[in-house]
DNA sequence: ACAAACTTTCATTTTTTTTTGAAACTTTAA
DNA sequence: TTAAAGTTTCAAAAAAAAATGAAAGTTTGT
């Protein structure tokens, strides 16, 4: 018994940080991850207090990041009957949280990124080659992230199982 | 044709600049995308010297991130008669890119992390609910990351106008 | 073999990002 | 209305990441 707890405390801690690890090459800051993977395999709400003495961060950074998971709509704040203070879960659902990320990353990283590219692809070039070069290549770009923006929205469209659904649409 | 330059220089510049803040959104150092937006958009191979003259960096901030550049395989080295130099093009074609950058990902931080997500679910649980969970949760993650990477996987396989033809399959 | 032309490396510095913690704020119950 | 229990904010500190630049290393032509 004594052993099988250890074992599980140690895998837990191993999830938490290699989440909180993935994040930071994803450029998602290492805390914020690691609350996010945290909340993920708890059972039950779990409370700022507990998150900050399991991660051993301070309550501001607790807060914060608690904030931003919960504007990217992954993360929930719960009321507890009886209970003062807050608790917080996760989404669940992996189906939904890929969705989420997905639909947040592109309305904050995606779509800004292309309204540069469209600006910058349309100037005007009866220059040099170097200008025809340029706006050849920027133009490119533009229609590559904003098909591959749209395929990455109508796959989310689905919601339910989008994943399973697209393995099938490709494997055929 | 005094100002069609200035727009050109202008128009270069902000890609260069958003190209970079985009990497960095994405995990990636900034002055490495910002070589590579670069060299996307120009015509002919770049030497050192003006990569670093143009984004005002240091020999060896340009070298590191030109080698980082390679060993992604996204940037190659050229070599011009008679000049001692070396100069530097990157990948243009964006399915290739696109291809490369998925595959060095996923060999660098998708399969290392599927390693852990492994190790962490398997785990004897005959224990407590929060155990049954956290089995079951980091069970499913793994399930969830290992056939997006290889529905990824089998995308990119396509190399060749992969994102066209995923189009084709999806709206269909 | 030499030196000129060029590239790489890495200890140190700089910049950027993240974290802290204490003060300000909010909510609830008596 | 008050105070207890809790949360949020943000200026300052710390940590992490990136950049510098000078010394070491390489390559090439004579």
């Amino acid at each position: 018994m004594y052993i099988c707890l250890m074992e599980f405390k140690e895998a837990k801690n191993k999830f938490v940080q290699t989440w909180g690890a993935l994040g930071s090459q994803w450029g998602i800051n290492k805390t914020m991850a690691q609350i996010h993977a945290l909340l993920m395999v708890s059972h039950e709400p779990v409370s700022m207090e507990d998150i900050m003495e399991e991660l051993q961060i301070s309550r501001g950074n607790a807060s914060m990041n608690l904030r931003a998971l919960m504007d990217w709509g992954i993360v929930y704040k719960e009321y507890k009957a009886g209970e003062r203070r807050e608790f917080f879960t996760a989404e669940k659902d992996l189906d939904e949280l890929a969705v989420k990320i997905s639909r947040e990353r592109s309305k904050r990283e995606i779509k800004p990124a292309l309204k540069v590219l469209k600006e910058v692809s349309t100037i005007k070039s009866d220059g040099t080659e170097a200008e025809r070069h340029f706006v050849d290549q920027t133009t490119k770009l533009y229609d590559f992230v904003l098909k591959a923006d749209n395929v990455l929205d109508k796959i989310t469209e689905y919601k339910d199982n989008w994943l399973a659904k697209l393995v099938v649409k490709i494997m055929k």
